[in-house]
RNA sequence: AGGCGGAUAGCUCAGCCGGGAGAGCGCUGCCCUUACAAGGCAGAGGUCACAGGUUCGACCCCUGUUCCGCCUACCA
C-alpha cells in the first residue's frame, strides 16, 4: 500500500475500522501479568449496560486511551480494565418501558420472568457501548471485558456484604429515607438532585390547648404534613414561648393534640414565627427532633406519596378531612388542605417562598422522606482511612483544588442507605426463617384496592419484611434455620445500590476474592478517570471498599475531568436538543479529529464548551498530517543514508533539535495529565515548525536528488516523521497506525512500538537561535513583500544590514533558505550603511532588511504601514524610556532586568530611525511619482 | 446560607516562578509556490470584569465589589 496513490483528502471512514479490527484480532491490547514492564492499570468507569456512547464517555475514554497507549509504548506492562455497569434501576426502567409499550407490566410477569427478560435485553443490546467504545479506539483488554453482575462479580458482592454485617458495618432499621414515588424505591442521599422551586409559606395557628385565645403560630412549606405532626417546637430560651413549653396545642383537623417542646437545634428564632411543626415520619430534620423527645412517628402518606386513609386514621384525622383527602397525591393534596385549614381559621397567611426541593436523580421525580425498612452502611469506621489516604497524598486528586471538596464531603457523610426496592440488580444475600419470623414478613400482599384513581395497572407485589425479623446473612442460601431447623426461607427482597458493586470494581473485576495473579500485579491500579459528577458516587467508595478488603488504596492518582457542554455552556441534554453525538462526530470528522479535539480542550477546572468548529480544525490537523505522509513518500524511493547529527543541513539539525523539545514538553504534561497543553505542543510542533518551517526549508534542497545533502535530507525527513508519528500515536492512532505501515518500519502496530524519548546530541541552542534570526529576517522580507504588493515577475532584492558580525555570517550561510522561502534573489550584505538605491528599510527586534524592487509598487500602502509601524515602535521606546528614567526602577529592579530593558530601548530607537528614514524615502518617490 | 471555580481579541480558550498580552476559529488582503485551498503568507482586532492594596514593576499576589457556573446544606 503506498499512500501516493491515494486521494489529497485523508478519509478516516476508509482507515478506522480496519485498525480497530486490526488491533483486537493482533491481540495489541492484550495484557498479561507475566508481561515485562511495570505494571500500569487503568480500570474503566464501566458505562451503563442501557447506555449509548455520548460525549461524556468520549472525552473520558479518549484521555484514558491516550495514557494507556503511551504507557504501553514506553514499555510499561499496561492493562485497561474494560466492562459495563448493570445500572440497576436506569435498566429497570428501559425494561419497564418496554414493557408498558407490550401492555404488560414486571409485576404481572412476576419477579424472574422480569429478571430473564432483563437479561435476555442485555444479551442483545448490552455490548453496544463496548463496540462504540472500540470505534473511539479504546485500547482495552477486551477480552477481560466484565459486568457487574457476572458471577465473579456477584460473588465478590455476596463476600463483601457478609463480611461487612458480620462486622456490624451493615445494618437494617427503619429510618426514613429518600423515596421514589416513581421508581417505588429507596434512594441514597446523593441519588437525589436538590431543585430550587418557587413555593409557598403557610402560617398556621395551633390553638393551645385550654387557652383557646392562644395560638401558636408555625410556619410551613408543606401544610400537607400537619395531619402528620407529633409535636410543635420552639426554641428553650426564646421568651416569647418559652412559659408554654411543656403545654399542648390542638392539631387542626384532627383530633389530637401534641406537645410544645423546646429544642434548640431544630428552632432558628429568627426565621417565621419561631415556632415550628415537628413531622417526624415526612421530614429528616424532624425525624431528628423526633428521636430528641421520643415523639411517635405518623406517617399519613404510603409509598406511592399519596395521602394514606389509613395512616390519618391512626393519626386521627377528622373524618371529614380524610374523605376529602385521601388517595390525593402531594400538590393535590397540598391545595386542598390549604381551603380546609382556611375554612376552618386556621390559616394565618400565605407568602412566597422558593425552597429546594430533591428530585430523582433517574426520572426527577420530587422524592419523599419516607420511613421503611432499609439496609445501611456504616460508613464512620471507613471514612477515617478513606480521608487520611488523601490526606497523606497516597492518593493524588488532580487538580487538587478537588481535594477539599472530596475532604468536605467525606467529613459530612451520613449512613448509606443500600437497599433498593428494585428487582434488577444484586439481591441481598439475606434470608428469613419463615417459622422465627412470621409475625415480621408480610406479604407477598395482594394487590392493594385502596388506592383510587390509580394510574397505573395494578399496584405492584410487594413483600415486606418488618424491622424485628432477623434476618440470616450469607453468602449461600441457608437450608437449615440455626434456631429452629426450620427449612423454608424467603430472601429479602431488595436488591443493592447499583454504586455498591461498583465500589469493589477496581478489585472483582481482577479476580477478587480470588488472590489472582492479575490482582497481585495491578492492583493498586495507576490512575483513575473520571468526571467531577461522580466523585462521591464512585470515587469516595471505591477508596473506602478498597482500602477496607484489600488494605490499599484502590489508584494513585485521581484525575478529575470537565463536564462537557454545548457552544453555549448549556449541559447537554435530550429534552434540550443540544447534544453532540460523538457517533455522528466520528462519522463527519473521524476519530481521531474528536479525540484530539476533546484532549485539546481538557483543561483543568473549566468545563468544555465544544464548539462544532474546533473539532473542524483538528479535522483539518488530521488532513494536514496526511498530506506530510503524501510528501514524505515522494522522498522515500531516493536513497537515504545513516548520518551522525553534526553532518547534517541547517534544516535538519534544526528539526531534530525542535523534536526533542517537542517529545519533553509532550512527555511532561502528560506526567501532569495536561491533555490540552500536550495536545497544544504537538500541534504547534507538527504543524508550524515541522510543516510551516521544517519542509519548506529542505524542499529546494531535495529537488537535487543525489547530492550527498539531499541523502542526508532524505534520511532526517523520513526518522523524523516516523518519530512524530509515535509521539502523536496516543492522540491519533488511527491516521498515525495507517501512516505508520506505509513507511519502512519494523514490527506489526505502531500501537507496540517504543515512545519517543529525546536524544540530547540533537540538542543544539545555536541552530535554534540561528533559525531564530532566519526566521525573524524572512517575517520582514515576507511583510515587505505582502505590503508592496509588486508585480509578479518582479525581481527583488533584499539586503541584511546591522547586524552583527557573527549574525551576518549565519545569514550568509542561510542565504539559500531566504531566497528559497522569500520567493526572491536575496542577498546578505555587509553593509554598514544602506544604498541609496533602496526603497525602504524595514527594522523589527533589531534585525534590519532593505528592499529594492523593480515593478510596480503600492507606494501609498507601504507608506501608511511603515508610519503606524514607526509610530507604534516610538510608543513602546518612550513607554521603556519612561521606566528606565524612573529612579526606583534603576535602584531596585536586578540588574539583568535594567539591562534587558535598556538593550530593548536601543533596539527600538534602532528601528524606528531605520523605519523614519524608509518613510523619507517614500515620501520622496511619491514625490517624483507625482510630479 | 456556605464552599469552589470562572470573567483575557467578535467566538472558544491558553498564559508556568510577577518583568516585552498569545493560540484556534472567524474577519481583511495577497497567493491555486512542484504534500495539503481542509492550504500558504501578511494583517486588523485587547481598559486582561470593577475598585482598592502590596511591589521599582501586577493578567498574575492580597482585600473588597459585581456578574456567571458548579458543588454542598436542615433554615421550617
Amino acid at each position: 500500500m503506498t499512500i501516493r496513490t491515494l486521494d489529497k483528502v485523508y478519509d478516516p471512514r476508509q482507515v478506522e475500522e480496519r485498525w480497530s479490527r486490526f488491533w483486537i484480532e493482533e491481540g495489541l491490547f492484550h495484557a498479561s501479568p507475566e508481561d515485562p514492564g511495570q505494571p500500569y492499570c487503568i480500570v474503566i468507569p464501566p458505562p451503563n449496560v442501557t447506555g449509548s456512547l455520548h460525549i461524556g464517555h468520549a472525552l473520558n475514554n479518549s484521555l484514558q486511551d491516550i495514557l494507556i497507549r503511551w504507557r504501553r509504548m514506553q514499555g510499561r506492562n499496561v492493562l485497561w480494565m474494560p466492562g459495563t455497569d448493570h445500572a440497576g434501576i436506569a435498566t429497570q426502567n428501559v425494561v419497564e418501558k418496554q414493557l408498558a409499550h407490550e401492555g404488560t407490566s414486571r409485576e404481572a410477569l412476576g419477579r424472574d420472568r422480569f429478571l430473564a427478560r432483563v437479561w435476555q435485553w442485555k444479551a442483545k443490546s448490552g455490548d453496544t457501548i463496548i463496540q462504540q467504545l472500540k470505534r473511539l479506539g479504546a485500547s482495552c483488554d477486551w477480552d477481560r471485558t466484565r459486568f457487574t453482575m457476572d458471577e465473579g462479580l456477584s460473588r465478590a458482592v455476596r463476600e463483601v456484604f457478609v463480611r461487612l454485617y458480620e462486622e456490624g458495618l451493615i445494618y437494617r432499621g427503619e429510618r426514613l429515607i429518600n423515596w421514589c414515588p416513581r421508581c417505588l424505591t429507596a434512594l441514597s442521599d446523593i441519588e437525589v438532585e436538590r431543585e430550587e422551586i418557587k413555593g409557598k409559606l403557610y402560617s398556621i395557628e395551633y390553638p393551645v390547648v385550654d387557652e383557646p385565645s392562644l395560638r401558636l403560630i408555625v410556619a410551613t412549606t408543606r401544610p400537607e404534613t400537619m395531619l402528620g405532626d407529633t409535636a410543635v417546637a420552639v426554641h428553650p430560651d426564646d421568651d416569647r414561648y418559652r412559659h408554654v413549653i411543656g403545654r399542648k396545642v390542638r392539631l387542626p383537623l384532627t383530633g389530637r393534640t401534641v406537645p410544645i417542646v423546646g429544642d434548640s437545634i431544630l428552632v432558628d428564632r429568627e426565621f417565621g414565627t419561631g415556632a415550628v411543626k415537628i413531622t417526624p415520619a415526612h421530614d429528616f430534620n424532624d425525624f431528628d427532633a423526633g428521636e430528641r423527645h421520643r415523639l411517635p412517628r405518623l406517617p399519613i402518606f404510603d409509598y406511592r406519596a399519596h395521602l394514606d386513609r389509613k395512616g390519618m386514621q391512626e393519626a386521627e384525622v377528622d373524618a371529614s378531612v380524610i374523605a376529602a383527602l385521601a388517595a390525593l397525591p402531594v400538590p393535590k393534596a397540598r391545595s386542598r388542605i390549604e381551603l380546609l385549614l382556611r375554612d376552618g381559621g386556621f390559616l394565618r397567611k400565605v407568602e412566597d417562598h422558593t425552597m429546594a426541593v430533591g428530585k430523582c436523580y433517574r426520572c426527577k421525580t420530587v422524592v419523599e422522606p419516607y420511613l421503611s425498612p432499609q439496609w445501611f452502611v456504616k460508613i464512620g469506621p471507613l471514612v477515617e482511612p478513606a480521608v487520611k489516604v488523601v490526606e497523606e497524598g497516597r492518593i493524588r486528586i488532580i487538580p487538587e483544588g478537588w481535594i477539599n471538596n472530596y475532604l468536605g464531603w467525606m467529613r459530612d457523610i451520613k449512613d448509606w442507605c443500600i437497599s433498593r426496592q428494585i428487582w434488577w440488580g444484586h439481591q441481598i444475600p439475606a434470608w428469613y426463617c419463615r417459622s422465627c419470623n412470621g409475625e415480621f414478613i408480610k406479604g407477598p400482599a395482594p394487590i392493594d384496592s385502596s388506592f383510587p384513581g390509580e394510574d397505573r395497572p395494578s399496584a405492584p407485589e410487594r413483600l415486606t419484611i418488618l424491622p424485628g425479623a432477623k434476618p440470616i446473612v450469607a453468602k449461600e442460601a441457608p437450608v437449615r434455620c440455626p434456631d429452629c431447623g426450620a427449612h423454608e426461607f424467603l430472601r429479602d427482597p431488595d436488591v443493592l445500590d447499583t454504586w455498591f458493586s461498583s465500589a469493589l470494581w477496581p478489585f472483582s473485576t481482577l479476580g477478587w476474592p480470588d488472590q489472582t495473579v492479575e490482582l497481585k500485579t495491578y492492583y493498586p491500579t495507576a490512575a483513575l478517570v473520571t468526571g467531577l459528577d461522580i466523585l462521591f458516587f464512585w470515587v469516595a467508595r471505591m477508596i473506602m471498599m478498597g482500602l477496607k478488603f484489600m488494605g490499599d488504596v484502590p489508584f494513585r492518582d485521581v484525575y478529575i475531568h470537565a463536564l462537557v457542554r454545548d457552544a453555549e455552556g448549556q449541559k447537554m441534554s435530550k429534552s434540550k436538543g443540544n447534544v453532540i453525538d460523538p457517533l455522528g462526530v466520528m462519522d463527519q470528522y473521524g476519530t481521531d479529529a474528536l479525540r484530539f479535539t476533546l484532549a485539546s480542550m481538557a483543561s483543568p477546572g473549566r468545563d468544555i464548551k465544544l464548539a462544532e468548529e474546533r473539532i473542524e480544525g483538528y479535522r483539518n490537523f488530521a488532513n494536514k498530517i496526511w498530506n506530510v505522509a503524501r510528501f514524505v513518500h515522494l522522498n522515500l524511493n531516493g536513497d537515504r543514508e545513516p548520518c551522525p547529527p553534526e553532518s547534517r543541513s541547517f534544516a535538519d539539525r534544526w528539526i531534530l533539535s525542535r523534536l526533542n523539545a517537542a517529545i519533553r514538553a509532550v512527555s511532561s504534561e502528560l506526567e501532569q495529565y495536561r491533555f490540552d497543553r500536550a495536545a497544544s505542543a504537538l500541534y504547534q510542533f507538527i504543524w508550524h515548525e515541522y510543516c510551516d518551517w521544517y519542509l519548506e526549508l529542505i524542499k529546494p534542497v531535495l529537488q537535487q536528488a543525489t547530492t550527498p545533502e539531499a541523502l542526508r535530507t532524505r534520511e532526517t525527513l523520513v526518522e523524523s516523521f516516523e518519530r512524530i508519528l509515535r509521539l502523536l500515536h496516543p492522540f491519533m492512532p488511527f491516521i498515525t497506525e495507517e501512516i505508520w505501515q506505509t513507511l519502512p518500519h519494523k514490527g506489526t502496530s505502531i500501537v507496540r512500538q517504543p515512545y519517543p524519548i529525546p536524544s540530547p546530541e540533537w540538542d543544539s541552542k545555536e541552530i535554534e537561535e540561528a533559525f531564530t534570526l532566519l526566521s525573524k529576517c524572512l517575517s520582514l522580507v515576507r511583510t515587505g513583500r505582502a505590503l508592496l504588493n509588486y508585480a509578479p515577475g518582479a525581481t527583488i532584492a533584499f539586503f541584511a544590514c546591522g547586524t552583527t558580525p557573527p549574525e551576518q555570517d549565519v545569514l550568509s550561510g542561510l542565504r539559500p533558505q531566504l531566497s528559497h522561502l522569500g520567493r526572491g534573489n536575496v542577498e546578505v550584505s555587509r553593509h554598514d550603511s544602506w544604498p541609496t538605491t533602496d526603497v525602504l528599510h524595514l527594522a523589527s527586534e533589531g534585525i534590519t532588511v532593505g528592499v529594492t524592487v523593480e515593478g510596480d509598487v503600492d507606494l501609498q500602502k507601504a507608506l501608511d504601514r511603515i508610519m503606524k509601524q514607526r509610530s507604534d515602535t516610538e510608543k513602546e521606546a518612550n513607554r521603556i524610556e519612561g521606566k528606565l528614567a524612573s529612579v526606583n526602577f534603576t535602584e531596585k529592579a536586578p540588574p539583568d532586568v535594567v539591562a534587558e530593558h535598556q538593550d530593548r530601548l536601543k533596539t527600538l530607537r534602532r528601528d524606528a530611525a531605520i523605519l523614519a528614514s524608509s518613510e523619507t524615502q517614500i515620501r520622496a518617490m511619491l514625490g517624483t511619482r507625482g510630479a
